[in-house]
DNA sequence: CTTAATACATAAGAGACCAATGTATTAGGG
DNA sequence: CCCTAATACATTGGTCTCTTATGTATTAAG
């Protein structure tokens, strides 16, 4: 019943603004650390991150680096220069949402 | 740049909450308050509303009332119980999202 | 008389995500 | 030892929601 339709648009700001606070981050660990922060409430799904990482990659807002851990590889992708500036936008964007949101559906804002 | 991915999912939201304030509305009037409560920042097109409409009504979430203003024909619109109980409970869920949000991108809860 | 606003509506398509599936390594319990 | 769960990457097909474009018709204003 947490509606899924309300995360969308949202899972490139996630991404962004983790990478802001984190440095560098590989995909599975970017799954955990959400779920972790949402207290087990927001499941990010492999077939909505992966694709979304590439995306932002071939946008040039991230670039990645290949760690060998034994056998297993990780990806980590960390911000650009201009991936900073994109998570900092996004923000932006979605703190006027949520203050336009409030206006419409007319919420207390303390709440 | 005020993202339209973000309002993906918002849209049965704000409806059912304008008509649990309003009583009734019409289908432009609607697009109008919207408008007017967003400051114009937040425009509803008719090729969202109008289905969305329809399809709450055929899930018996609203019910409608023709009214004939000269030769113009008005479609009311105005919530069934079901209706009210699914516009709590979309508000409920809404601001879940927020807080959940909140937590995820570690923004400030002032904010 | 032409444009903008009012008022309804549908159809085609795009965008973002979910569910399912696939490969492969590692750790733990029985 | 073997099986399962967790770790770690990735792609494909489909769904849902909205946007863009289009259509009809009335009314008000310039």
């Amino acid at each position: 019943m947490h509606s899924k339709e309300l995360l969308k648009g949202t899972l490139q700001t996630i991404i962004l603004k983790l990478l802001a606070d984190q440095g560098k981050m590989y995909g599975y660990e970017i799954t955990q650390r959400v779920k972790e922060l949402s207290g087990g409430e927001m499941l990010l799904t492999e077939g909505a991150l992966y694709p979304t990482l590439h995306k932002l990659e071939a946008e040039k807002l991230l670039t990645t680096e290949k760690v060998t851990m034994g056998k297993r590889v990780r990806k980590y992708y960390k911000l650009t220069e201009a991936g900073q500036s994109s998570a900092a936008e996004k923000m932006d964007e979605f703190t006027n949402f949520i203050q336009m949101m409030h206006r419409v559906l007319q919420i207390d804002p303390a709440f």
